[in-house]
DNA sequence: GCTCTTCTGGACTGGCGGGTCCATTTTTTG
DNA sequence: CAAAAAATGGACCCGCCAGTCCAGAAGAGC
């Protein structure tokens, strides 16, 4: 009844990649729904058949299909985090994912920032997802301070926040920068940062 | 001749300050020349008499004008950083800067990402004005290694990339959050990652 | 005063892009 | 196979917004 045939599905998962690559590359603002449908070969009433909210839709479902993919690429570190060695890896496994996409634009939290203003709710939506990244972060963390590699006194939440705000700043100027090493020396830092807790 | 009357020049001004205000409160995006005549008492003739290419000498204005606030709010500190003293009042004075903006939506890097792929030779231009940002805490890496206060193997650059990094994505964060802790969280982080190359 | 320049107002345009609608084709279901 | 549901194509509409144009007001210089 309320289906959705195995082409229909297909035809959306095509439309959510070619979005998600679109956006990555251009931003929100950048990306046109004429876009989407030359990039994909379907027309504005597939696009509407499948996100009938339009674009709004679209990018959450974008959302959606990046921030798996991204914490995908950072498997398995991300869910271990409980060493200083698979802070690491984690590290390693963060430059290589990106090292291969320094031509895009648009980072969850570029995304966030670019949403807030206009609007609000959606933005809402997204920022979800970066605080699943975040999650693990904190979790990894703890892990951390339960095994008494960083002094018990140390707050976890706030060195979690440290790490994912050198991440997203890492990324942002690897974006402006297109280059590399703006991650590597974030990371790098934020990792010192944490070092600079254990006991 | 190319003249340009006390009046004009109050104008233009007045139709900077309060694009300014409007960009960082809606982004690139949602910063429309409508509203800016709405908010300055103009009209699109004025607009254009003083800004020939629209919006994109808008752009490049208000990233001169902005540039030039942010950075007056962290003297003198910024053009000292020679001692751990001046970095940590550095901090406090970035934090107390934005403490009072926790509402604006659009740092400079997150207005160059923006700007990259649909115009990127304004992004260059605005990239500029972040370039001076950057090359006030290199010279202050560079003061603290000449001084024997860190690692002289320590690579200045890179660690004043860190702090960059480390900054921007504080700003970043605090802006999807609207919350003032992830900027204090990340800059005690690069701070913290600065002292584990003192000697 | 006159003239030339700069400043101002606002009507107008043109295109872009999001979103609507419906007719047609394909697939599922029974 | 027939009917219902889902998928597709694409023409159309409409509002928004950057940018144009020009006529007229306000100053500067003489």
């Amino acid at each position: 009844m309320s289906g959705l045939t195995a082409k229909g599905a297909a035809t959306k998962a095509r439309i959510v990649r070619t979005a998600t690559d679109l956006i990555l590359e251009r931003g929100v603002g950048g990306m046109t729904l004429d876009e989407i449908r030359a990039g994909t070969a379907t027309s504005k009433g597939q696009l509407f058949h499948y996100f009938p909210d339009g674009k709004r839709d679209l990018v959450a479902a974008i959302a959606e299909f990046q921030s798996g993919r991204v914490l995908e690429a950072q498997r398995p570190w991300l869910d271990q985090l409980d060493s200083w060695e698979s802070w690491y890896g984690w590290r390693d496994a963060v430059v290589a994912h990106y090292r291969t996409l320094t031509h895009l634009h648009c980072s969850i939290s570029a995304l966030i920032t670019e949403l807030t203003p206009a609007d609000p709710a959606l933005a809402a939506t997204v920022a979800a997802h970066a605080d699943r990244w975040f999650d693990h972060l904190a979790a990894g963390v703890q892990k951390m301070r339960a095994q008494r590699l960083i002094h018990p006194e140390a707050d976890p939440e706030r060195l979690a926040l440290m790490v994912f705000t050198a991440l997203q700043g890492g990324l942002l100027v690897m974006q402006a920068h297109n280059a590399i090493e703006p991650l590597e020396a974030a990371l790098d830092g934020a990792l010192l940062a944490l070092r600079s807790h254990r006991i």
